[in-house]
DNA sequence: TAAAAATACTCCATAGGTATTTTAT
DNA sequence: ATAAAATACCTATGGAGTATTTTTA
């Protein structure tokens, strides 16, 4: 029978929930017009509409419906028989260890830790607390399958020289200074602060210990300029940097990473003066465990639906 | 999850059918080589060996055996939806007109029409007699969908100029001489029969009228070598033919297209002499039913597979 | 040693990218 | 006028081909 491909597929239930051919093709990794032609295609393969196009205006036909509903089913089956065959085969899937940083909320882990739930479920996952230097190194060790970790610099510059550890962008992120609502700077026009206004006022950042090289490249850069902040409290909890601002202790200096949404009474200002950070996975070239693999893949999922979600 | 592809999937199916690298290759339409890569492909992406390669024999492992029972689900998943979403969205596949040379059998349409039915439960299928000529014009005119010929010539010279109609080759088949196995060629070493002694024979052969430009051919390259055959009976029934041979009135001239298998009692002697006859599919080129389409590619599947049979 | 599968390369079809146009509000 | 999808055209990755090697009954 002439049907679509299981590409095809996928990128059809991920505009079947986006409902939006923009949207949708940046959580598939493609362009729109590429996306187009793939639904085009597959519209061609099955011969019915399973769009319809609006301007403002993208849904499902009926036949659109009933096709999602089978393409469901259709994942479901794949992912239980590849599940069944591997434990035929003797293959379990029975530990994952990650290492993590662990101040910056990394956004897209509950998600990713669900979905692999759903394809794993016997597996044990295993969190360890580390940054990127020691993220490499434990995966060259067998320690970590997975790192996470957040940098400044060009995250080649981390990896090892032999090649045997890989690293891919999952997020950015720029600097920001958290105020109170009621704050001489809350109101700034344009929503962005200055390193020169910054060195004037009380900070709260982050401490040293949780990421030492990200911490000096902060600091370093802000004398450079000439306006080295007054650091009033470190902390490794984000939640304890947040309420210290809240209750006017000082100004809360961190990324969009280690921020909470929403966060009423307060107001984030924009530290263009401050590389962004960026956050990357890191993992072994020669990795063969499916179950790595396919957490790397759902992890990059999930950040791109971060990505996306804020842009909405 | 890390999965296969769809043609992977389609591949490895075949493959547990076949057990067999080279014979399953051609059943795929690719060659060994590429067999073995997708084979070995899809075995990385679900992480267990699916064959045991004997050099004898290929067996499916006991998690191949779990593997193709999922695939095999997959594939009529696959099928019910786009059945379900087609009647969704009002495409009704209900009527499928073909064109045949009702002489020649065509071997692979009983297969054909089964799968056809498997896919299409509602179709109605109406045969129309008509030769390779009569074939094209009624795709053109919209008489028949898909017309399946036997030509003796390049197919090219029958599609029209506007390339309106396409043709894909099904099967070749050389010319056989039917004889009683007490005849006096039938011990003929090589199993050869020249043209110069079938014309010292007595001949039954198909009526013109079955297929006009055929039959002329064949009596203009005898004549040519100076060996008219010598005609006693013409008949549009292959059985008829096969009957009047078995009882010694004559020999049967025929391709293996029109020969049942077996035959006891009788031996087929090649006739070297006579240009291979070849069957083709016709159909328009901007065909857009899927009922056809699918109908097209099945047959080309199960001509292969007359063919693979064959050799084995 | 012979049959069958795996490997090493080469090539090309097609998925995807960029630039642009069309469409409907 | 603008947001969004479609279209045109170009590029490059990977599937398939050819030639060859490896394997083991």
């Amino acid at each position: 029978m002439r049907t679509g491909e299981l590409r095809q597929y996928h990128y059809f239930l991920i505009l079947a929930q986006e409902l939006h051919f923009g949207r949708a093709a940046q959580l598939c990794f493609i362009t729109q017009p590429a996306l187009s032609q793939q639904i085009a295609r597959l519209e061609d393969a099955v011969g019915v509409r399973l769009f319809v196009r609006g301007q403002r205006a993208v849904a499902l036909t009926p036949a659109g419906e009933i096709f999602r509903d089978g393409v469901q089913q259709l994942f479901r089956l794949i992912e239980d028989t590849t599940r069944s065959a591997r434990a035929a085969g003797g293959l379990h899937d029975t530990r994952l260890s990650i290492g993590l940083v662990e101040y910056a909320s990394v956004p897209m882990l509950p998600a990713a830790l669900k979905r692999l739930r759903a394809l794993y479920p016997d597996i044990r996952v295993t969190r360890h607390e580390m940054d990127a230097a020691a993220q490499v190194e434990g995966l060259q060790r067998g320690r970590i399958d997975l790192g996470i970790a957040v940098i400044l610099d060009d995250p080649a510059l981390w990896l090892p020289a032999d090649g045997t550890v890989l690293t891919e962008p999952l997020l950015a992120a720029g600097w920001k200074l958290l105020v109170r609502d009621d704050h001489a700077l809350a109101s700034t026009p344009g929503g962005q602060v200055s390193l020169e206004q910054l060195a004037r006022e009380r900070v709260v950042m982050f401490a040293r210990a949780v990421n030492p090289s990200v911490y000096d490249r902060v600091l370093a850069t802000c004398r450079a300029a000439g306006a080295a902040p007054d650091i009033v409290y470190e902390t490794s909890q984000v939640q304890t940097g947040v309420q210290l601002a809240r209750e006017g202790l000082g100004c809360m200096l961190a990324t969009s990473f280690a921020l909470p949404e929403p966060l009423p009474g307060m107001v984030a200002l924009a530290v263009p003066g401050l590389a962004p950070l960026a956050m990357h996975a890191f993992w072994r070239s020669g990795e063969a465990q499916p179950v790595v693999l396919d957490f790397l893949a759902i992890t990059v999922e999930e950040a791109r639906r971060c990505e996306v979600q804020r842009q909405r």
